[in-house]
DNA sequence: ATATTGTTAGAACAAACGTTCGAAGAGGGG
DNA sequence: CCCCTCTTCGAACGTTTGTTCTAACAATAT
């Protein structure tokens, strides 16, 4: 899927609250109305690059004719691995093995948070040792594990001595 | 709820297979012609006791306006309010309203991440000032809003002056 | 500059669609 | 039988809606 426009985030979007607050999807001139579109044609110019790119599939000639794709709400599951606290070692996550191992909790997320990135996985903060890092006892840091550090890019790397942390992608959900 | 005629479950069952099978609910005439009824009428005569025996819902003068009223959703959708960046203020979130008016993106979560609170919104980091607090640029900040401020609570406050958050209960998303 | 591609605008048309109305059939109780 | 209610039928009307077409605008490349 290529990257989508603004405005072809705005109709997908838009798309969706109509189809979960209404219970079925909007017309063209619906969307025209909600995403602020001056134009039908408009509408349907980027309905058609919608539909093309796979996020969602149109019954032509069909009043509301619109089906979600259901692939951007599929849901994943992350792994709980473990907790982290200042200075402590971070257990190597391995993509696959984690359901086969004994992780105690996992987090079902949608893929819109993970963006199908896989080696996605989860540590629950202990202690209040990096409030000032907007990380509270108990929050959940989402991130990516990578094997190689990318060129140019920043990496998740614990500085024990210094309690740092500097990330390249990362995913966080406190509780 | 009352009994249902026979033809009357026909047609729930029809709408059901319909709606699942194309992703948007069946007009009059399409009830007409997979439930075999020979008029719109009488498919507008059963679906208005449909509706009123609390099996479905519609919206009048809308094509497929049809929306059943059994679907439980676990998923939560959740406003995606504005862009946050070093020391600016941030837009106050109302819980309902935020359909109405012109939201840009909403993110699909499970109620799992959001643990069935109220309220709760995003805030989309623009800009790496806050790298050394775990959040980089085009992170996705998970938030939920409070009107006062619980004894003994963190609640999320932004110091102009300091550049610092502090926060109760932070759910973050980077990308 | 011109050409190309992507996007927006507005209008118009034909089909799809929900609604309404009068009439009539079916069944049940008096 | 008549009366009443539930249900079906068919057609017509007005609106909604998807589609199409042409023109214009914007950004970028040639």
């Amino acid at each position: 899927m290529k990257e989508l426009s603004t405005k072809q985030s705005h109709i997908l979007d838009f798309l969706r609250r109509f189809l979960d607050d209404k219970g079925y999807p909007p017309s063209i001139r619906d969307i025209v109305k909600g995403c602020k579109i001056s134009s039908t044609s408009v509408v349907e110019y980027n309905l058609r690059i919608l539909e093309r790119e796979g996020y969602l599939r149109r019954d032509r000639e069909v009043s509301r004719g619109i089906e979600l794709s259901t692939r951007n709400r599929a849901i994943v599951r992350v792994p709980v691995i473990g907790c982290i606290a200042a200075g402590e070692p971070i257990p190597v996550p391995s993509a696959d093995t984690w359901s086969a191992l004994g992780i105690a909790e996992s987090l079902e997320l949608t893929q819109e948070l993970t963006r199908g990135k896989e080696g996605v996985y989860a540590l629950k903060v202990k202690g209040t040792s990096m409030v000032d890092a907007l990380i509270n006892d108990g929050d959940l840091v989402l991130m990516q594990h990578v094997e190689t550090a990318e060129n140019g890019e920043m990496v998740a790397v614990w500085l024990k001595r210094e309690k740092e942390a500097t990330l390249k992608k990362i995913y966080l959900e406190p509780g």
